[in-house]
DNA sequence: TCACCACTTGACTGATCAGTCAAATATAAC
DNA sequence: GTTATATTTGACTGATCAGTCAAGTGGTGA
């Protein structure tokens, strides 16, 4: 008979990725945490040895959840172009669940959280590019289909394509969450990935 | 015989935006702005009511001072794609000279700070949006200018331009400050801006 | 000369910060 | 039952947080 499970990692977990996502890193303290996930302190500090160790585990689970949805997304059994679409459509639909749930938009956690704490945080800066260099994996080989199918021009080289896509989604996700609105995710973000990719005819 | 200058609210301003730029606002406290500006914290409640007000301030002046720059670089009186040519160069050395005197790259005052208080500052997002507005009024007389002058094809519309014009080069930025490098800047700034832009021939 | 006012100073508040610790509890292994 | 180990608990530390306040300082205008 098994000691009943408390889950009190995974709680720190799920709650700290909910409340730096919500607001950020710097203003949410690990007495935040613990509160919101009724975990005692002590207990916190049996897990994590700092604050910015949980936040880097916060970030490996959200993470490694996001890559189930975006091997579905990519999945080499469809186009290359509906993938981009789907991605698309995912990120929009994303950032509307999000925004609807905490009451405005939140934008990518990763970036969001790698830009704040980049000047004084390496290991946190560290696993947010790590996770941006995976996320790019993802690109680059729809890229690589596409170009095979003939539904995109090859004139660029695929690598800096995908670069680029990136950064322009990655833009155009951190303009919602400064104007705290999805109606420049809804006007351009499909296009504007398009145009990136370059289409034939 | 007028009092001595102590030029102490000048002295807030511009440590503010120091501190905060190189690291982040979460991070940075009043004390240490006191600390490093040598000015008492009885003086700085006397010209700030908070330490937002503080940082929009600090936005503000950073921000008037940039315009000058950009009036500059955006002068109708050059051919318009010389223009963004002329920013890119000067996004790419703000940004090497910046992280020189930071140790380490900093990216853009305005989305570093918009997007980390975002959820819990709205007067510092507010103006952070407004900034980025008026950032996209350059872009934007520009582009007309070079449909004007048959430099670009005028397929979209000019507004949606400038707006995935600025997505793209904030997306870029924030890559940079992510991974630490300005690798990415020096590889597709200028080349992206000019794809977005979509020349004739 | 005196009153006014912008500004400065340093001590102060109470709350909150990240992190520690020793003692308690509960389970599994033997 | 005993022991080892994993986990929980709540009180605790000293530092730091944003912000306050009353008592000054010194120039200016009447």
């Amino acid at each position: 008979m098994p000691r009943p499970a408390t889950n009190n990692r995974e709680k720190l977990v799920e709650t700290a990725l909910d409340l730096i996502w919500r607001s950020s890193y710097g203003s949410v303290s690990v007495d935040d945490i613990c509160k919101a996930s009724e975990v005692k302190k002590g207990s916190f500090y049996h897990y994590f040895k700092s604050k910015s160790e949980l936040a880097i585990a916060a970030m490996d689970k959200y993470w490694e959840d996001k890559q189930g949805d975006l091997n579905h997304i990519f999945s080499p059994s469809k186009p290359a172009l509906n993938r981009f679409r789907d991605f698309s459509d995912f990120i929009l639909q994303m950032t509307k669940e999000k925004a609807e749930t905490y009451g405005h938009v939140v934008g990518c956690p990763f970036s969001s959280l790698g830009l704040e704490v980049a000047g004084n945080e390496e290991t946190i800066r560290a696993r947010c590019d790590k996770i941006s260099n995976e996320h790019k994996t993802f690109m680059l080989s729809s890229i690589r289909d596409a170009e095979a199918e003939g539904a995109i021009n090859n004139d660029e080289d695929a690598d800096l394509k995908a670069e680029r896509l990136l950064s322009f989604i990655t833009g155009l996700i951190t303009t919602s969450r400064l104007k705290n609105s999805t109606k420049e995710l809804e006007r351009d973000l499909e296009d504007g990935i398009m145009k990136i990719l370059n289409l034939k005819l």
